[in-house]
This record gives structure tokens, sequence and C-alpha cells, in this order.
RNA sequence: UCCCCGGUAGCUCAGUCGGUAGAGCGGGUGACUGUUAAUCACUAGGUCGCAGGUUCGAGUCCUGCCCGGGGAGCCA
């Protein structure tokens, strides 16, 4: 019995007789010499094989080898430059795993709505896999990040009583005698408190917003990260989110070239991302999309086309900063220097992938705080806790909150963000 | 919640002026010894989203509804 090998190892096994197990992609043949592309998760590859050189039972199962028919093929690893990869099979041998029959994703063009009712079988597909194996590298590459810069991660709770930033919106569930516990929204409250445990932490984990968006950029359950640093400012705060930014397109372009290049990924413009990124403050943007033809009147949020077109004007991404103070959430400090604003920031991704990050410098003064909640009709006794955090030796402290989807749905250059995550929940999608 | 677009074969779509329901891919059968989404021949496959209306006659025109997509708002 020849040893079992993933595809990936196969280079390394040249002249090497071997077993691989996966499954059909296509098969093409000519009468007496066969091809059967197969995958196994970790590559593509191509078995040959010849009438006289297999057995007849090998030879009768290649007749029923429809797409995606798992099974085993042993043979002499050849390189061969007529090979997609460079090295192919030269089978002895083919045993039928499990057959498979009128598999719905044929190698022709779906619409998005087939694909996603079919998302459990779409998932093989070679785009899916390299945009998983690009999710896989993001998510690795931000633990690493804050792992090499001693950040603590904290886990912070998904179920909630106290709301996170305004009301509504929220999943709610029932919660024992308890009454209604919500999905949570932000872990940001709660590594705030950690933030004065442990000095550097952040969390990650689901997160879930019950918005009725329904655009390419939305879901209703998505991936965050928060770090929360103590005695960071603002301009603290912009600097770890451009390095942090750039370690991580830094790890895809090292480590996940293949999978881009599958994706037909410009690489290029990932290129240019470093420190530092440009800095712009909200009323300068306002400014500058009015120059530009897009009249944004000071007070109001940036809508989509106005974030897409600032930031068209960057070869990387935008930081914009200190938004008026009643776009925002209460928590956010406000600016000293101008009251009419806070000391928070967005940063918008190129090539109108929009808003990846939103951050904000807390306020740490507790009268103030106070008065915002009163301002937004909070209410105060869920709040009491956050309230202490600025009783019992209140801190500057900064943080920020990333979207792994709208940051991997950047990296990857696809459409959709609901490509960017394995089995997405939006608005009609609750199944598969 | 609001605006726009769509729903015809398993999939992607075409269907003219209202006049017998079409193509490609996929499936099935067969041919072929180096294919790269192989090629070639033959073949099966339809509740035209649902309900009603106009008409001699509706996939096509009208009304209502259902479902989906994109966008706005809100956000990561």
């Amino acid at each position: 019995m020849p040893d079992f090998h993933r595809i990936a190892a196969l280079p390394q096994l040249v002249g090497q007789t071997v077993a691989v197990r996966g499954w059909v992609m296509t098969t093409r043949s000519s009468g007496k010499i066969a091809f059967v592309a197969l995958r196994d998760g970790t590559g593509y590859l191509q078995a040959v094989l010849s009438r006289q050189e297999v057995p007849d039972a090998a030879w009768e199962a290649l007749g029923k080898l429809a797409q995606e028919t798992s099974l085993e093929v042993t043979g002499v690893v050849r390189a061969d430059r007529r090979a997609p990869g460079g090295v192919e099979l030269q089978a002895s041998d083919l045993t039928i795993i499990g057959p498979s029959h009128d598999f719905p994703i044929t190698p022709k063009e779906h619409g998005t709505a087939f694909l996603f009712e079919h998302r459990h079988l779409w998932l093989r597909s070679r785009r899916q896999v390299a945009i998983a194996r690009v999710r896989h590298e993001v998510v690795q590459a931000i633990r690493d990040f804050f792992y090499e810069r001693d950040f603590i991660l904290v886990d912070t709770p998904i179920l909630t009583g106290s709301i996170g930033e305004a009301a509504g919106n929220l999943f709610a569930v029932e919660y024992f005698d308890l009454g209604t516990a919500y999905l949570a929204q932000t872990g940001q409250l709660y590594v705030e408190a950690a933030a004065a445990a442990l000095g550097k932490v952040y969390c990650f984990g689901p997160t879930f917003r019950a918005e009725k968006s329904k655009t390419r950029r939305h879901l209703t359950e998505f991936w965050m990260v928060e770090p929360e640093v103590a005695w960071n400012d603002s301009n603290d705060n912009m600097k770890l989110q451009e390095e942090f930014v750039s370690y991580v397109v830094a790890r895809c372009l090292e480590r996940r070239r293949p999978e881009l290049a599958e994706l037909e990924r410009d690489m290029r413009p990932l290129e240019a991302i470093r420190p530092p990124f440009p800095r712009i403050s909200y009323t300068d943007a306002v400014e500058k999309l009015g120059a530009l033809g897009s009249g944004i009147e000071w007070g109001r949020d940036l809508g989509g086309d106005a974030e897409t077109l600032l930031a068209k004007q960057y070869d990387r991404p935008v930081l914009v900063y200190n938004y008026p103070k009643q776009v925002k959430a209460f928590y956010m400090k406000e600016n000293a220097a101008d009251p009419r604003t806070v000391l928070n920031n967005d940063m918008l991704a190129p090539e109108g992938y929009g808003e990846i990050i939103g951050g904000s410098q807390r306020e740490d003064d507790h009268d103030k705080l106070l008065a915002r909640i009163r301002e937004e009709k909070l209410p105060e006794d869920a709040y009491s806790w956050y309230l202490d955090l600025r009783k019992y030796g209140t801190f500057v402290h900064s943080g920020f909150g990333l979207g792994v989807e709208r940051t991997v749905a950047w990296i990857c250059g696809i459409p959709h963000i609901r490509e960017a995550i394995a089995f997405p929940r939006t608005l009609y999608k609750l199944w598969p």
C-alpha cells in the first residue's frame, strides 16, 4: 500500500508511488487515455489513466466519476509541462469512495442567489477555497500582531443585558427570569473595563446587528476585532491602526500570493499599503468633498458615495478624524479644541471598499459621560458599571473595531462581503 | 421603512408587433491515446413566480400579491 499524501506535498515526491484522496472536479476522456482533475483542499491535481496500465475495475470506475465523486487514486508522481501545476499522477489504480450525481454547481456561470442557496457546496469551488485561505491568514495575522505587541486577549460576552451603542437594531433573546438579553453588537465597553486591568487588550469574536441593511457591505452576523489601550490618545490610536492594517496586508502578500493570484487580485495596490496613512479631519474632508462636487453639509455623516469619492483620492487607506458629536456614539471623547466634534476616526479602505475601522478616544470624564448618556436617553442603570470605570481611577484610553469580512473582501478584491465568510447571515439568509 | 431592477428547462439567459416554448452549459448514450471549462454526434428535459383581468388567443398587455437582488438610511 503506497503512503497517503496531500496534493500540496506532491512536488517533493516526484518519482514516488503515492495514494491521493480527494474529490473529482472534471474528467476528460479520449477513449484509451483519461484525465481526472481532482482537489483535496490543499491543492489541485490531474491524474492520468491509460487503458492498458490500470485494472479493468479502475477503468470501469472512470465511467462513473461524476463531478464531486470522492475517490482514492494511486500512482507515480511525474513532472510534466502539460500538467496544470507542474506535476501529475500517472495512475495505477482508482477507487471510488463516495459516488456523486447531478452536483448542482456546474463548471458554468451561476447567479449569486443560486450559489448562496448552495453555499455548503459552493465552498468547494476554487475561488471560495482561495477566499477561505486568505480569511484564515487575516485572522491569524490579527492574532499574531497583538500577541507580538503584548496585548492580552479578553473574550467579551455575546449575551448582554446592557446595550452597546444605540438602542434598537439588536437581536433579542429570552434569558430565563432576567427578561430580555441581547446579542452583542460590540465588545468595546467590556474591553474598556479590561484595559484598566491589563493595559493593552483586545477582543475578537462574532457580533450581531439586526439592521435591515441590504447592501454588499453588510451582514447581520460578522466578526470584529476590537483592541483597547490604556493611555493611548486618539493620535496613538490612529498610529496603531495604520501599523495594524499594514501588518495584516503584508502578511497576506507574504503568505497568500497563490490564493490572491487565483482570485485575480491586482496585488500592486496592496504593495502600497504601509504607514503612514493619509489623515484628514472631518471638517477638511467636507470641504474637499465640496470641491470634488459632492455636496455634503457639515454636521451630517459621510455617506457611502462620499466615502468612496474621498478614498479614491489616496493610494492607501485614509483616516478621517474628529467627526461632529451629534452623529457619533455617546462614549467618544469630546474634542477640547472644538467641542462640536469628538476625538474619533474612521479608516476608509481604498478601491471603494469603504469603512473598515471605526475608532475613538473614549470619554474619561465621569460627568461628561453621564451627561451624554442622559442626552441620548440611554438607560442610566444599565451603564452604571461603565461609569464606574471613570469613578475609580479614570484614564485616557482609546480603541477601535476592525470588520474582518470587509477587510477580507478588500484584500481579496471581491465585490461582495458575503463571500468573505463561510456561512453569511443576512436579512434573508439563515440557511444553510 | 423607502427607491430601482428581476423571476422562462437543473444552471445562465433569449423570446420581435399578442399567434405552436428556444439556445448554450449541465445530465444520458456513443466515438476518440495528452486533455486543460476537451472535442464531435445523438438524446431526454417546461406549473413561463402566484392569483385575477383584457383578448378569438397572454411568456408577452393590465391589477394585486409572493420571492430575490442592488441601493438609501445605519454601521464594521
